[in-house]
DNA sequence: GGGCGCAATGAAAGAATATGCATTCAATAT
DNA sequence: ATATTGAATGCATATTCTTTCATTGCGCCC
């Protein structure tokens, strides 16, 4: 009834290193090292440690998923609330608009702009402390800065 | 046995919005929708979309995973391939072009597209789910577009 | 038109995975 | 010391997913 932790360890290592396609398959690998359970209980190993039975080319595999789970369950930080903290300078030419941030701040704001899908936005692209975004027209370049000015605090 | 495109679509977009936990609830969902299939279909289209069921705190659901957008490089960097899975939608002003794609799937999509040295682009730059092209003029962004439409599948 | 080949599909059989219940063991309370 | 509680687990079974096999609709070629 212990040696679940190691048995867990053991598990994250197998997966990593080959391609297990079946929970009978892991539980014979464990075996060979000596951790001997049931299935039921690899079930519940693998639910445990969010490791998924994902489709490939051929066949299935387990294997790790924890941003895509974080991502999708994650609240994304509001655009009024991160751009007054992280916002630095923007300017714009064309239909771009280049938005500076803080050092580490363009990804969070870039993906709140794109959850709020701005209709004058196409789409952006962002670094650490840069983003470009795309506009529909010049029109809608100034549109989107005199925005992001306003959400930042009239600096810019 | 016509209509498997517009069935991965709406499964895309179903699986994205809502946390679908069985083929049997995909299976009702979509026949909400007027696409009436049975689970064995269903079976075959999440894993030909490389969607997988995963583990979360309390259940499960269906998801795209990072791992699988993996997997589908190792499937050779071809276009074709990658484009019907991982598209989005696809959008452009003046001399560029904005193409989404689900999440994780920009940079592959984005060395595709590069590897194959369209005359028209005159270079890409990509994100985490959203890629900027570049194009030589406003025709050649037409162009571009109406190919990307095409290898995608005819949607966005 | 008729024969071929092939992708898409359903129904049912076959695998694989999840789970309800009982048991065991260890820690803790009485 | 004994009872109590709760995690870990196995067993049997339920649930869910995958695959095989047969069928159907379509395009192609002669």
């Amino acid at each position: 009834m212990a040696n679940k932790r190691e048995r867990h360890l053991a598990i994250h290592e197998i997966v990593e290193t080959r391609a297990v396609q079946s929970q009978d398959e892991l539980r014979k690998l464990l075996r060979e090292r000596g951790l001997d359970v049931t299935q039921s209980t690899l079930s519940r190993d693998l639910h445990e440690l969010r490791l998924a039975r994902i489709p490939t080319g051929d066949g299935v595999r387990y294997a790790f998923t924890d941003a895509a789970v974080a991502t999708m369950e994650d609240d994304r930080g509001a655009l009024d609330h991160l751009l007054p903290q992280l916002f630095d300078k923007v300017d714009g030419t064309g239909e771009l608009v280049v938005l500076h941030t803080v050092t580490g701040g363009a990804q969070p704001v870039a993906a709140a702009i794109d959850s709020e899908a701005w209709p004058d936005v196409l789409g952006t692209i962002a670094g650490d402390d840069t983003i470009l975004l795309v506009c529909r027209s010049v029109e809608a370049r100034g549109r989107v800065m005199r925005r992001l000015s306003s959400l930042a605090g009239d600096r810019g």
